[in-house]
DNA sequence: AATGAATGAGCTTTCATTCAT
DNA sequence: TATGAATGAAAGCTCATTCAT
């Protein structure tokens, strides 16, 4: 009897551990067997849970991906915000540490990668993913403009389309994901990073020595 | 009218003709509804045939599917080949040949990126997929790492890692794909092509020139 | 009234009387339209269930379709050793009771008879049937063999080859049972039985009394 | 111009041979595969032919199947037939002659046994089938039937019910087919015929040489 | 909140049959 | 007479979803 004003919030932190459980698990098998394989069945064992477990808690299998993805792009910026946050002030500094973040273990693990990708396999036809792929970099451009431009002007450097240099970057930055997924020949998160930041010290030369 | 005895289009059309049309109708549908929802009867009626077509003339969908990613590839080689033959033979020219060939209609409209992303997003739980999609930039890269040597020396340009640097602009042509397909404010080829041959300047710019 | 709580036929059935009911519905329509004939639609119809039901339970058609196979033989089985211990213990009764139990409507109903022979039909391609068959009469020639013995003996009749007997008993049973199933002038089991008791009366003419 | 008469008949006798042909090549098909699994393609890629012809000469598989079915049937009655002729005109000798022709190669091979089981196993269910099986025994019968008469008499066994003798040894040979096509143990035709030899020897004890 | 038996729409695949050549 | 590409109905099977417990 004593212990009934608890439970409210033991429930309802149980629901949302119980959707982690469950979105870790949808990640797990996207993972493992792509998206287009994945099964509720495979969600809900590896989770070690019963058949209908997914529906209620998220209704349909549609809206346990869009959390998923969700929950991806959630984990994406946490990571990068904090790698900021950690880092020197220093424009340099901020700029090396923002695109280190991308290949730091929390985010592009092989199974994350795998993740993202299979939900860019299907972008184009699914508006949602869509939506959610262009949101993981809104915040993460304005953020990179405004220290390209910082760098730019710190360094003294000709002037250059900062908009368009950001997109650059973005773009290696991804494609660089893509290598690690795909490349044969082992490329790693940390050769990854190297390239981006041999990139860097090529555009920013004056810097060099916070790209090393 | 003396060709009136025969059908410009003859109902059994060569083997070659037919499994080309099916090819051509699974891109369609696949760029359409994704990989995920694309269905045998979707290629079919895409193509206007009967429902046993695909597996008539492919034996499964999964052979369909691996033909199309072949298919794919076959294209996108054809295409940077014939790009390098068109231009002067400098390297400054054909590397900036080589790199314009990725935003050519012929191999990154908006339907075949989407093709590409839907099988990088299989590829790590399909090995046929993983393998042609490597394929896809193994010549692409030697031939990109031997033009870069030539320019290097012939700019007189301070030594870089080769291998790192083409590695660093494959991955930045294929995360502007992915902007190309993803991108919210209508981000096209042009602004890709454009991006890029940014970087070529800012890398080389003895030879701006070349990457205007 | 007391029971009326609960449903006599839960939806939920426990998932051996499932298995038995969906066993039951293939014989059923095995016995109507053959083996070859015979979809998991029409199984699951018969039995008043859904489509996807038999592989829910079965996992396959081939899984169902040996498990028919199997709980005839264990009927069979069980059948002849009910009546050998129902019956007196002189070897002559024994014999009498095993092979009368032939043609008892339990084992040897037009549709058991139909669905045994669509099996042997198939049996030499499909291991499996070739086995179960075989394991039909394996213990029922051991049985028989032993009463061939001991009523030799207790007749003095003079030494036969017991084995060679056996088979030709046991072929007799068989074929009397194709005969049940494909005569046109209405021969049945009670006429099987008949053939049978004759024949044992030649062999035994002195333990007639028991064959009659 | 000369050769223009001759055509016909050639034709004629060429048709007849193709059907033959595509029959031996159900009769494979069966035997390997099972009635249920065999296909038109099995068969006319068997037979070293084409697609359509099967439709071509038989207008329908379930033609060609009626059709097999027949020839088995008489090959079946020209061989008991063949082998009466061949044997020495008592009734002993004859019916020794007759149930020994069951185990011949030509009738009761591996593979024709296997097809004769296949097609018994849709009997009940294919009024044809049923039919041609049923025909198979009735002249069969007949002859077994007055040879059993004439041998009774030239014996002067003790009186039998002959018809039911008749029934009880077309069973046992039926049943030895069986035993042939199903057994574990390497049960062959000269196994069988030995099996049968005995029985008749008991029935026929005066005439146990004829049945050696 | 959780289970898991049941459903049924929809999928890929097979295959007898047709028909232009 | 023969071919083999094409058809389309029908099969076995999968799986998201429902719901009685």
């Amino acid at each position: 009897m004593t212990a009934q004003t608890k439970p409210l919030i033991t429930r309802r932190a149980a629901k949302i551990v119980r959707r982690r459980q469950l979105i870790d698990a949808a990640i797990e098998s996207i993972a493992k067997r792509g998206l287009g394989d994945t099964t509720l069945a495979h969600v809900s064992t590896a989770a070690g849970l019963s058949q209908g477990i997914v529906n209620l808690h998220f209704a349909s299998k549609e809206n346990l991906l869009n959390e998923t993805l969700n929950q991806l792009r959630a984990e994406y910026e946490q990571n990068w915000r904090a790698a900021l946050e950690k880092s020197a002030s220093d424009p340099a500094s901020q700029l090396a540490a923002l695109l280190r973040s991308d290949y730091q273990k929390t985010v592009a693990d092989n199974k994350k990668l795998a993740v993202w990708f299979a939900f860019w396999g299907e972008a184009k036809s699914r508006p949602t993913y869509k939506k959610i792929s262009q949101e993981r970099v809104t915040d993460y451009r304005e953020i990179l403009k405004e220290l390209l431009a910082r760098l730019i002007e710190e360094g003294k450097y000709s002037p250059m389309d900062i908009a368009e240099l950001a997109q650059g970057i973005i773009a290696m930055a991804d494609g660089l994901w893509l290598n690690i997924l795909i490349s044969a020949n082992g490329f790693k998160r940390s050769d990854a990073e190297k390239v981006m930041m041999q990139y860097l010290r090529q555009i920013f030369p004056k810097h060099k020595q916070a790209f090393l």
